[in-house]
DNA sequence: AGTCAAGCGGACACCGTGTCCGCTTAGCAC
DNA sequence: GTGCTAAGCGGACACGGTGTCCGCTTGACT
């Protein structure tokens, strides 16, 4: 079990850091910078925090667990109930709202390759192959990845900032997308 | 214009990067071991290229412009002439070959944020987005990044890698995305 | 041969990371 | 409340990579 003064600590980081990250970007936040605000020294937030993407993910994972929960237990078209397609236009549709919501944290936690390492990925990814098999779709396993791409949170925050497109623009092609995944030679039937 | 001793190491530094990101990866290669590799000091490497990336660049620039012929002039169905569809799917085809050839050149040029700012990405978007525009897509400009995303060199390596998938099963998974653009309320008609 | 600017390269300062170790203090037993 | 102990703490430190700066060298042109 955890000391007092190592839960407070633990609080007094996550909030800094969570601050920070809003305020300055997330790669833009140093260790140093999250310890000195937190006012803990380098040492004790090492202890906890290996570096600034398991903060992030830490500050995250209340959010992501909640858009898992729903995927599995909550009412459809995102739990279970709708067809595959409509299933996979509500995934989409939420994990939208989730990196408008926290695209700061994303941008933090899940970029460039360590994106695939974290649980999060791991999840959505089980979840987005299920959807495609019960669509009979051929060959799931290279598919999902595929469909999964849209969502790294630096292709959002292009298309968000340097492309100036809305949150329901981006929702809108993806549901398309999602949409469009039928069985082979099901298209046209 | 360059002078002769300019232009012998300019050589000299592309020829030593291409060994030591071929050997390492190019992550894993600092501007020091390739001004030690290519026998000149870190001024003359940081004169001409400002970072691994424009490195990278340099190497890819080739092949690239190679592909943005064929897509321009060749024959069809990379060229013009077949239905954008199949020309879109012929165009995730070559990108596959491309990030087959020169994964650990791409994962050092076009890894992250940077990859939206090259100027390979905007030529792939501004080609993508025509044929997504001659198919009668609604919001191609959402859409084409969306459909660029797959591409990234991070997701392909974990398909490769971490997911052991094939260049053909990748591949094959593109294509059936591409086939499935298709105008709205055009599908099943 | 002389001039001079382009080119060169190593030394340097800086920044962020991660570790280590002596000090502090919470938690507990009595 | 006192004393013990291990968990917790934090600053100092070493390291590695980056990018710049400036005195020296050398190619190119006359």
């Amino acid at each position: 079990m955890e000391r007092a003064d190592a839960a407070r600590n633990r609080q007094r980081i996550l909030r800094a850091a969570a601050e920070l990250f809003a305020a300055k970007g997330a790669p833009n936040v140093t260790m140093e910078d999250i310890a000195r605000a937190a006012g803990v020294g380098r040492g004790t937030l090492y202890r906890r925090f290996p570096d600034r993407a398991a903060i992030a993910t830490a500050l995250l994972d209340t959010h992501e667990r909640e858009l898992q929960e729903r995927l599995l237990r909550g009412e459809p078209p995102l739990g279970p109930g709708a067809p595959p397609a409509e299933r996979l236009a509500a995934f989409y549709a939420a994990m939208v709202e989730l990196l408008e919501a926290h695209a700061h944290l994303v941008l933090g936690a899940e970029t460039g390759r360590s994106r695939f390492e974290t649980g999060a990925y791991g999840f959505w990814r089980v979840h987005v192959r299920s959807l495609l098999v019960a669509a009979r779709v051929p060959d799931p396993d290279a598919l999902v990845d595929v469909l999964l791409a849209p969502l790294a949170p630096e292709v959002y925050t292009y298309q968000r900032q340097d492309r100036g497109l809305s949150p329901e623009r981006i929702a809108g092609a993806l549901r398309r997308l999602a949409r469009s995944i039928e069985p082979e030679g099901d298209r046209r039937a």
